[in-house]
Formats: C-alpha cells, sequence, structure tokens
RNA sequence: CGGGGCGUAGCGCAGCCCGGUUAGCGCACCUGGCUUGGGACCAGGGGGUCGGCGGUUCAAAUCCGCCCGCCCCGACCA
C-alpha cells in the first residue's frame, strides 16, 4: 500500500477520493458514473440499513419490493414529477432483441410503479395508513459523479405511504425526517439543521420537502435525507381512492422518504481527518481492533492467546478483529486500521502480556492507555461510547462556529467563498431573490429551519420585508 | 455539454522536447532468510498490445493525424 493521503487543507476533494479508495469503501467501475462498493464500505451500509430498518419497522412499516422497470406511461402521469425525473432517466427500449411496443424506464425513484399497486390494494378507510418500504437501487443519469455522493446508480430506502387525512400524512412525513435526524444524530453522530425546502428545492411532484442538512469539513452542505408531504398529487394522477367512514370517494394523502448510500460519503467528509476515516462506533464494521505484538514464537503464542481471551470476553458487546497477519509490523498495521477508521486499538505485546494489561488507543484522539485486563472490558465499552459521543460533539461544534448570522450581502458573499459557512440570512421568499443569490454566490437554501423564532428582518438580496432567516449554503 | 489535465507492469511515475542497446524506477506481488512496541531489512523472482487505429521513417513509447477512455473544475441532482 502507498504511503500518503493527499490532506484535507492541501485538495479536500482529493482527500475524499483518496480516503474512499485507500480505506477500500469503493472502486471505479468500467461502466461511467457507476461504482463497486467494496466489502468494507458495503459492511457499512449493512450496519446503516440494520439500524435504520429497525426504526422504519418500529414505527409500523414493512418492507416490500417493487419492479426495476417503470413503463413511461407511469412516468408522465404526474406533471412536475415526469418533468423532473425524465431528463436523467436510463430508457430501455429493446428487450428479448425486439423493439418494446411501450418504452421501460429504469426506476429513478418508485412513486409512480408503486402508488399504480396502491390504487389496485386501496379501496376502505380501512386499508389505511397503507405504510411501505423499500431497499433498492436506483438510477439517475447524472452528468457530474462522485464516489456515494453523486453515482449513476445508488442505493437506498424509499419509504412510501398513503392516509386518510392530510393532517395524518403531514405527521407522518414530519415523523419519518425526525426518525431521520435521529439516527443521523446518535447512529452516525452528524448534528443536522432540520427544515422545509423552498419551492426551488423540492421534490418533484411533491406539496412539501422536509430535509436534514448537514456540514462536512470543508463547510459545505451535503442533503442527508428529505421527506416528501405528497398531498394529493400523485393519488389523483393515479387515482388512489378510499371510501371514508360516511361512505364519500376520497383521494388518499402521501408521503415518500428516503436516504442513500451517500450517508457513507457524509461519515467520510464529516469525521476523517488527514490519517484516514473515523468510523463511528455505532456504524464501524470492526469496533475494535487487536494488534499482537511479538519477538518470538513462544511470545507469539502467549500474545494471541491473551488477544482471545480478550476478544471472548468482550463477546457480542462490540466486533472485535484479531489482525494476525504475519507479514506486517504493528507500525504497519497501525496506520492501517487508522486509514480504515477503526474506532479502538488493542495492542497486546509481550510486555502486556507479563504485567496482565494491554493498551487502548482511540482513533479520533490517538492517546494511549494502559488498562489492567481485568478492567479491560468495561473501558472498552466506555471508549466507544466516548469516542461515538466525541465525534458527535466535535461535528455538532465545527458545525455551530460556522454557523453565522449574515445580513449584509457582501459580507455574505465573501464568507461563502472563504472559509465557507451556513449563513442563516433573511429571505423574502421570492424565487427570484434565491435564484440571485445562487448565481452569484452559489449558495443555495438548504432549508428553512425549524424552530427558529419570527424575526423581522430583510431580505440578503432585495432588502423587502422577511420575517425569518433562513439556511444558505454552498453545497454537493 | 464547456474548460483543464492525464493515458507506459496491479498502483504511482520517469523516459517523449532532441526517434536508435534488452523500456526503467518506487510501492505492491511470489520464494527463502531474518524481523515485529509507529509504515523493517537482505537475497532471488514473476509481471508490459508503452490507450487504440493509421501515417512518416532503415528504425516510433518518442514525430504527425484521427479516435477512445479516465480524472478534475462548471451547468443538473439523493
Amino acid at each position: 500500500m502507498e504511503k500518503g493521503i493527499t490532506s484535507r487543507a492541501e485538495d479536500f476533494s482529493q482527500w475524499y477520493n483518496d480516503i474512499v479508495m485507500r480505506a477500500e469503501l469503493a472502486d471505479y467501475s468500467p461502466v461511467k458514473g457507476c461504482m463497486v462498493i467494496r466489502p468494507y464500505g458495503y459492511a457499512i451500509w449493512e450496519n446503516i440499513q440494520r439500524l435504520l430498518d429497525k426504526r422504519i419497522k418500529d414505527a409500523g412499516h414493512q418492507n416490500a419490493y417493487f419492479p426495476l422497470f417503470i413503463p413511461e406511461s407511469f412516468l408522465r402521469k404526474e406533471a412536475d414529477h415526469v418533468e423532473g425525473f425524465a431528463p436523467e432517466c436510463a430508457v430501455v427500449t429493446h428487450g428479448g432483441g425486439k423493439k418494446l411496443e411501450e418504452n421501460l424506464y429504469v426506476r429513478p425513484t418508485s412513486e409512480t410503479i408503486m402508488y399504480a399497486m396502491y390504487a389496485k390494494w386501496i379501496r376502505s378507510w380501512r386499508d389505511l395508513p397503507m405504510l411501505i418500504n423499500q431497499w433498492a437501487n436506483v438510477v439517475r443519469w447524472e452528468m457530474r459523479t462522485r464516489l456515494f455522493l453523486r453515482t449513476t446508480e445508488f442505493l437506498w430506502q424509499e419509504g412510501h405511504t398513503a392516509h386518510a387525512t392530510a393532517e395524518e400524512a403531514e405527521e407522518e412525513t414530519l415523523k419519518m425526517l425526525g426518525i431521520y435526524k435521529e439516527f443521523a444524530e446518535n447512529v452516525l453522530a452528524i448534528p443536522v439543521y432540520d427544515g422545509v425546502k423552498s419551492d426551488a428545492e423540492k421534490f418533484a411532484g411533491a406539496l412539501r420537502t422536509y430535509t436534514i442538512e448537514a456540514m462536512m469539513q470543508d463547510r459545505k452542505a451535503l442533503q442527508l435525507g428529505t421527506s416528501h408531504s405528497l398531498g394529493q398529487n400523485f393519488a389523483k394522477a393515479f387515482d388512489v381512492k378510499f371510501q371514508s367512514k360516511e361512505g364519500t370517494l376520497e383521494y388518499v394523502w402521501q408521503t415518500s422518504w428516503g436516504v442513500s448510500t451517500r450517508l457513507i460519503g457524509a461519515v467520510v467528509m464529516a469525521h476523517g481527518d488527514d490519517k484516514g476515516l473515523i468510523l463511528p462506533p455505532r456504524v464501524a464494521p470492526i469496533g475494535v481492533v487487536i494488534v499482537p505484538i511479538f519477538k518470538d514464537e513462544a511470545s507469539r503464542a502467549k500474545v494471541l492467546a491473551v488477544a482471545k481471551q480478550c476478544k471472548e470476553a468482550i463477546g457480542d458487546a462490540a466486533t472485535v478483529h484479531i489482525d494476525d497477519r504475519e507479514q506486517y509490523t504493528p507500525g504497519w498495521k497501525f496506520n492501517d486500521w487508522e486509514l480504515k477508521g477503526v474506532p479502538l486499538r488493542m495492542e497486546i505485546g509481550p510486555r502486556d502480556v507479563e504485567k496482565q494489561q494491554v493498551v487502548l488507543v482511540r482513533r479520533d484522539e490517538g492517546k494511549k492507555e494502559i488498562v489492567a485486563q481485568s478492567a479491560m472490558k468495561g473501558r472498552v465499552l466506555e471508549l466507544l461510547d466516548e469516542t461515538q459521543r466525541g465525534l458527535f460533539e466535535r461535528c455538532k461544534k465545527f458545525r455551530d462556529d460556522n454557523t453565522l448570522d449574515v445580513d449584509d450581502l457582501r459580507e455574505f458573499a465573501a464568507k461563502m467563498e472563504s472559509p465557507g459557512i451556513f449563513a442563516r440570512s433573511h429571505w423574502c421568499g421570492s424565487a427570484d431573490c434565491e435564484a440571485a443569490v445562487k448565481d452569484q454566490t452559489k449558495a443555495t437554501i438548504r432549508c428553512i429551519p425549524f424552530g427558529s423564532n419570527e424575526e423581522k428582518g430583510k431580505c440578503i438580496l432585495c432588502g423587502k420585508e422577511s420575517n425569518r432567516r433562513v439556511i444558505f449554503a454552498r453545497s454537493y
């Protein structure tokens, strides 16, 4: 393995690519714009899936699977939707050597194919709410791709629900956004701003789009997840109706929400350092790596025996890996596991065997700590916990320190350029002002945040009355 | 699609300007030895359509033309 990763300060984009490739999360594929998720990266995704899937199911949803192909006519049924997605779709025109009667679109998202089925399945208010989630791949023919952040094909989950009332659908939309926020903060250790998107940024076909937005270490924003209040737009397009208790025929109110493999990119850019990845313990494929150190066959046997005892003692409380590769020196392994972002390293050498102790080193802080073997398990779990919390706190402080109230456009533009910020600024609500700000500063409205107090002010661009601040940033 | 850069061993590169031994170096890989508390060392070894096609020439990685691919920067986006 080659030494040296581009530093974040030197070139953040290059650093990101170096980490993803060198930590063996993903690799470029023979297909342009597509990536191969390698075993170590996929293990992170599996952890994300497992932990998020539990939350989705606990909230009452069931998993199902719908087809990859969508008839062209389905996509065309909702005007905004087709306008938003059709240009970036892959289209199948031939099958079995023959031209198809109707083109099939490879799903860019599954609203249309799913709601065509909902129309069959929903008859009565008793069938509601319908709460279905799907784990799937989708394809969007993006111009420029970046590993995990934007690839032609990506993996995600998409939840799609149907409700009897607007209120219930709205409640569901916000509930799922809340689950995403809790997941991002407690599992990925990434603090997020939650709020609503401006009309310009909302999902094609939605009434409203809610979002969680995080700050990466280059101070750019990354949208981690969205939850859409679809209203009755799709219900009307797909004729999804139910008979109410009162006997009337009503269109359902719908929601959809999703997060993708982009979350892995977020973890890299939120926590990593110049040595490599730093994984939050809750999603790390390996929580603790034991590096044995020995001089000869005799010490080797003793050290490995103690390593195995430690692994067994920890049991299911954390995932432990013993790195007993013989062709590498301990120093090489230290660097390798730091690159891979394993949150906690345990060193065991002849001295430690002698004194019945182990050496523990947190990945994020790098300080060595000697612990008696008798106290090892408790301390390991404590340190994993502290790492999980520490990563969140560090990330939150960075974000908060770089989130500023800005009321002057010149200052706004200057700070967007360098060092880059989340600007809390007033906005009059007009799409023209929003577009002009983007044009002049490359910053977009990430969200109109929840929980911000009403406050009189003047639009950052036009100076007209505004009654709240919104968050502007440059984004991925 | 516009701008920039790059294609030589698995990876990173030198050689090209100024054509001429057997195409070279570092890392990785294989064998053996010796080592292991922050990226060890020694010896031996395997691996190449020099991105592709065509042209110039006695002779092309090197000069010329066309094509292809990839990466980075913009417009579009989870």
